[in-house]
Parts: structure tokens; C-alpha cells; sequence
DNA sequence: TTGCCTCTCAAACGTATGTTTCAAACAGGC
DNA sequence: GCCTGTTTGAAACATACGTTTGAGAGGCAA
């Protein structure tokens, strides 16, 4: 009983202080405080801080990858020969996401910028521990994203997808903040799903632009459907 | 000459070190042996570690803000009483950006990672800088986006500015590196101004997006208006 | 020259960090 | 009971950090 209370608490404490203040920002003794454990106990069960940190996205990465490869099964298989549509795998994903079980009510929001900390933040470590861990089905994602918007160009593709990407790892990076802010200006609270069905058509309009390369400051419209 | 010469060569070597690698994570250790200066110069001449990030901002920003308001007086006036477009606020903002004198060929993109980096990483002293520094300017631009979106409700309108910030910050803070990605894999070169031209289709297809708030997982939508 | 002010330099300071150590407490099998 | 392997605890360790100190170098006016 006390082993595996003492790596829970420890994951719990460090999962949400690495959300609130980042990576370098938090201290062990920090976590290990808000655990109630004691300090060595970080590197008695998981070897180093860098580990711990490894462990953190671990937990919840897991059987996150493993609910999304189920989605994008069952994704694939109804449509059959078709590839899927660019609505239906963003929202496989997001819709992965929200029904992942979650440990408390802020769940998800502390993941999803923990996940935008790992794309921003340069830990070397961690992102060779994400790619390592998880590149295969990152992968698959992004060959369903290709399938899904044959219109575009390799090129004008590419870059959209890092749009894309960048308007999701920044918002999610700081939606506390974000949503603070929201709620002292206009007086709304907002959920971490609500973002994600607010990000969605937003990403999807944008993969899906018509290209206005050729315009230039002085001319005027971008046809936007 | 001795005096400029270090504070120029500080500032240049925090620049890259911060962009690079954060700024818990540059000590100033590494930035004095880059910058071949003594590690008391930092103190010296900014006071603090947290005066020299707010040196570093403030010497790129303060032109910046200076052309960006040239830019919107110039914009208003054309339009007149009718508000200015989408199109055209947000090319006022990636012209001026790209018309700034720049200290070397990757001004730009180091200082779009920065600004990146100052949204995301929780450095409460600089968010505080920036906002009492240059809100003004910004809030000027959130007003003409508010004018040119008018078919938004203000939560929608909030959301997808931070979109728009993320895609934007996040491209343009790493565009060195994608740009090298891109080029090794379909042998295409770009240019900063390039994709400063994919951005602004994408950003603006994203903006007018319909919304499509309704289309929820399970059972309960969220209802805003 | 003398005096003054600005700047540089090497060294040290105090503090906080990640990690290690080793003895004590605890569990379960014999 | 005793023994063995696992887990906790308080303390110390070595290192890196931002900052401060005080001596001295250099330029410039009187």
C-alpha cells in the first residue's frame, strides 16, 4: 500500500505543478512537499527528475494513444475505401481526448498544457521521449490529415499543418491563463471542451482556405467559404 | 565605445540564448561567455537577469510599436469612417513586421519565438512589462479586429484571436527550422514573407469560419452565445 | 600630474537545486 | 519469533545559479 501511494501522490503533485509553472520552474522539493512524500523519494522510485517527468506524460499518453489508435480504426474502417474527412479526424481526436477517464475535474486542461509546455518549452529529453513513445500513431495522425485534404499542395499542406499545430500547443499552453482572462473581461467560464469545439471549426476553415498567394497589401479580398 | 559595445553584444547573445533555450533555462553565465563580456557586466549595466529580458523585448519592440502605429494611422485614414478589413489589419501588422530594420537575417524569427516564449512561459515580471509597455498598441489592434469581425460574438472573437496568436508565434518561432525541414524534404525554398502570405489566408479563412459550436460528442453542448 | 567618473575583472557570497547516503521502520515468508 | 528485501526519513553532498564586492584600468577635465 505505501509503495504505490507514494507514486501516486508524487505523479499527482508533480503533474500539476509542472502544468502551472513549467519544467525548470519546479522544484523537487516543491513536489515532493506538496505530496507529503519525502524529498529522496522522487529518485528512489523514478531515478531522476527527468524521469519523473517522463512518467507524468506516460501516464496519461498511454492509454490516451491507445484510445486514439481505437478511434482511428473504427475511423478507417467505416469509411471503408474513402478516406476520412478532415472534421471527422480532428474530431476523433479531440473527441479522444474529452473521454479519456480523468483523475479530477481539471484533467484534461492540465494535460493539454502540459502537452503544449512539451511542444514549446525545448526539453530535449522529453521530445525525444514523446517521438520515441509515440511517433507511431503521431504518425498515423498525420497520414490521415494528408488523405483528408488531397487539394492541397505538399507545400501549402505542410504549412498548414504547422498552423495548425501552433494555434493548438500555444492555446493550450496557457488556456489557464487564458481562460482567467476570459472570465475578468467578459464574465464567461469555459471548459477545456469548449476550447477544443471552438479550435476545431477554426482549423478546419483554415486547412481548408482557398490560397490567396497572389494577393498582395495593396489588393483586397481572400475569398473565404 | 566600451560602454555600447558590451551592452550590444549582451543583448545580442541573450537575444539567440533565450530564443534557443528559454529563460530559466540560459543562465547568465552562458550568455557573458558567448557575448565575451564579465559575468558582472549583466548587473552592471541591466541590474538584473529579469531587466536584461525586459531590454531585450524593449529594444526590438519599441520600433516595432512605433511603425505598427504608423501603419494603423495610415490604414484609418484610407478606410476613412468604414472599418478596415480583415485582410488588411492583419497585413498591416505582418508588413510592418517584415519591414522592421533587422540586426541580421534571423531577426524576425528569433523574435517571434521570443514573443512566443513570453506568452507561454509564466514569467509573471515580463507579462507585466509588455502589457504596461506596448498594451496600448495592442489594444489598438484588438479594437480594429473587433471592427473587422463584426458577425463574431466577443467569446468567439477572444478564442480566435489566441488561435490566431498561437499559429502565428508558433510558425514564426521556429520558421528556421521548418523552413531547413522543408527544403530537405520537397526541395522548395521559402521565404519568411512567404509564409508570412500562407499565414494570412489561413488566419482569415480560421476568423470567419462558421461555427459549428453544436456538433457535440455526447449529450450536452455548451451553450454560448 | 591629480582627481574623478565610468567601466571591467576575478573572486566570493548566499541560496537553491538534483542527487546520494545510510540508518531506521516496515512488510511478508519461513 | 527471526530474517530479508523494500520503502521511508533526515541529513548531507556537490554543483549551479543570480548577485555583490572591491580592487584596478582607462579616459578626460582641471
Amino acid at each position: 500500500m505505501a509503495q504505490s501511494d507514494t507514486v501516486d501522490r508524487i505523479l499527482n503533485a508533480a503533474e500539476e505543478l509542472f502544468a502551472d509553472r513549467g519544467f525548470s520552474e519546479t522544484s523537487l522539493r516543491m513536489i515532493t512537499s506538496k505530496a507529503k512524500v519525502n524529498l529522496a523519494a522522487v529518485n528512489y522510485h523514478f531515478g531522476s527528475k527527468n524521469a519523473l517527468i517522463h512518467a507524468v506524460f506516460a501516464r496519461f499518453l498511454t492509454p490516451f494513444s491507445a484510445t486514439l489508435e481505437k478511434a482511428f480504426d473504427e475511423l478507417e474502417s467505416k469509411c471503408g475505401d474513402k478516406p476520412a474527412t478532415l472534421d471527422q479526424t480532428l474530431s476523433a481526436l479531440t473527441e479522444s481526448a474529452i473521454r479519456m477517464p480523468q483523475r479530477n475535474e481539471k484533467g484534461i486542461s492540465i494535460f493539454m498544457r502540459l502537452l503544449g509546455l512539451a511542444y514549446t518549452q525545448s526539453q530535449g529529453h522529453l521530445r525525444k521521449f514523446l517521438e520515441q513513445q509515440y511517433g507511431k500513431t503521431f504518425n498515423r495522425f498525420m497520414r490521415l490529415l494528408k488523405e483528408a485534404t488531397p487539394q492541397l499542395s505538399a507545400v501549402d499542406r505542410y504549412w498548414r499543418i504547422q498552423f495548425m499545430l501552433g494555434a493548438t500547443a500555444f492555446t493550450m499552453s496557457s488556456s489557464d491563463a487564458l481562460r482567467g482572462i476570459l472570465e475578468n473581461k467578459l464574465g464567461v467560464e469555459t471548459t477545456v471542451q469548449e476550447i477544443a469545439a471552438r479550435l476545431v471549426p477554426f482549423l478546419a476553415a483554415g486547412m481548408q482556405a482557398k490560397d490567396a498567394m497572389l494577393v498582395s497589401t495593396a489588393g483586397d479580398n481572400t475569398s473565404v467559404a
